[in-house]
DNA sequence: AAAGATTGACTTCTCAATCTTA
DNA sequence: TAAGATTGAGAAGTCAATCTTT
């Protein structure tokens, strides 16, 4: 992770936490989630999280809209700059993971870790 | 990781990275290192290590001397306080690890985990 | 009272610039 | 000029407190 992330950086993108809310909510329904939603997928803290949304809001990457059901809560939607973000790192990221993982694995030692690392996982 | 550092957290402890730099000087002859060396084997960067020293400095863990070989540096020397925290935490950590990875898997796999991790790294 | 989310105050991290000696 | 190490300024993370709605 630290090398991907080396990568990354080095490529002038945004740390990996950025990814991570980006792919969710260009995966959800309508392309939004609240945050309490995002927190559960993504590992991102709460306190955490609503600082990382304001800096994404400020790149235009996403917006907060209010939320009907619920007027404590509120909508995260990911804007057409945020897709192309996401679409864009994804380029980088994948070569990054093939480079740092898939060169040094063949399939059947990658499924072997992936089942071994998910034993760890509660 | 994530996990041992919650539960050191919870016990009142301070990041591995203290555990990190003080089981390496504990290690070393004569209970020192310099910086440049300590930055080699724990993976903390340069400009990180001179904060993470101020505080073991401050809380008495280590102390700094100058160096006669070459002024440019100095050394870092563990004192007794430091050796007596990383025994102490290690008690700790040790059961984390247990909990977290012993319970989960056998020497086998462990062993297999440990293999395939160090594949990845360069 | 509890859940969703934000904020304030403080700490730590990061990058680039700086200082000293080799 | 390069190596060892520190520092300043700004960004990000952390914890507890706060605010609003359920």
């Amino acid at each position: 992770m630290t090398s991907i992330e080396a990568d990354l950086k080095a490529a002038g993108f945004p740390p990996l936490a950025w990814y991570d809310v980006l792919l969710e909510l260009s995966r959800a329904p309508d392309g939004r989630l609240r945050p309490v939603e995002i927190e559960k997928v993504t590992l991102v803290a709460q306190y955490n999280l609503s600082r990382l949304l304001d800096r994404l809001e400020k790149e235009g990457l996403v917006v907060r809209a209010p939320c009907a059901d619920d007027a404590r809560g509120q909508w995260v939607v990911i804007t057409e700059k945020g897709r192309a973000a996401q679409a864009r790192t994804w380029k980088v990221y994948a070569k990054a993971i093939q480079k740092h993982v898939g060169e040094k694995l063949d399939d059947k030692a990658a499924a072997t870790l992936a089942e071994l690392l998910g034993r760890l996982t509660d």
